[in-house]
DNA sequence: GCCAGGTACCTTGTGACGCATGGAACCGGG
DNA sequence: CCCGGTTCCATGCGTCACAAGGTACCTGGC
């Protein structure tokens, strides 16, 4: 997979820091195991590559808190949990990602490509 | 607006080249105007340095063709109209933005921020 | 005739982010 | 004792949206 070449890798800039935010929300995981529960959805398939840079600027920006566990088997973990700043980044996200991807399936609806997504009338060109 | 620094300009990533062709797919276009077309629509508000670069790729690729024509006011136009092999990357890409989107909704919805989008039920987790 | 302002085109440099690659440390089994 | 799985992390690259800046055409006021 070449970086950064294809439309799928496009489509996550931005989304795949907020499904980590996402996950975290249902409950604290390690990178590793967050890659796992990542590709369990379709378009986010990824690697630790990406995670971990992602999670280091969580981190820095403070919308998650690092603990470490020691494991079973293999190296402690770290293990990362949503903080309340984090929480609220993610409210805001959701907010834009409803507003934003309304609109594309509306143009896309235009050109004859959209789904219907039942009547939610939300077209809202002037 | 900083380039890249908050999180629509990331959502716009790989979407707004796909919107560009939603709105030659109704009809053909020249850069300024496609501009205020697509500032109609939530998140895809843009501008002219964003627009050329993107339709000059557009063009290099072969998704759309340009045709030079006269204005009555101002310097003349150059019109971008959809290829036959833009309008097919159209419909792959709204084939992935569908399953993509699918797939946010479903994890943001578990994590209480998602929208009901009816029931469609795509979760497809394993 | 000339200059201001709107229209329309395009180029260059910057920054962010996802990804490939690769390395280091810890553990259990053969 | 080494080998493979697990888990952490850092470095370099390519793409794309954006800001800033530049050129050319046309109209209207003075």
């Amino acid at each position: 997979m070449e970086p950064g070449g294809n439309v799928a890798t496009q489509l996550r800039r931005g989304v795949l820091e907020h499904c980590v935010l996402a996950v975290l929300a249902r409950s604290p995981e390690y990178a590793f195991e967050l890659v796992r529960r990542l590709s369990a959805f379709d378009g986010l398939v990824t690697s630790e590559g990406t995670i971990y840079p992602l999670l280091s600027r969580l981190s820095r920006d403070g919308l998650v808190a690092t603990t470490w566990q020691p494991s079973e088997a293999g190296p402690p973990r770290k293990y990362y949990d949503l903080t309340v700043a984090g929480r609220r980044a993610l409210d805001a996200f959701a907010v834009e990602w409803t507003t934003f991807t309304d609109g594309v399936d509306d143009l896309l609806q235009q050109a004859g490509n959209g789904r219907s997504r039942g009547a939610r009338g939300g077209r809202r060109e002037h």
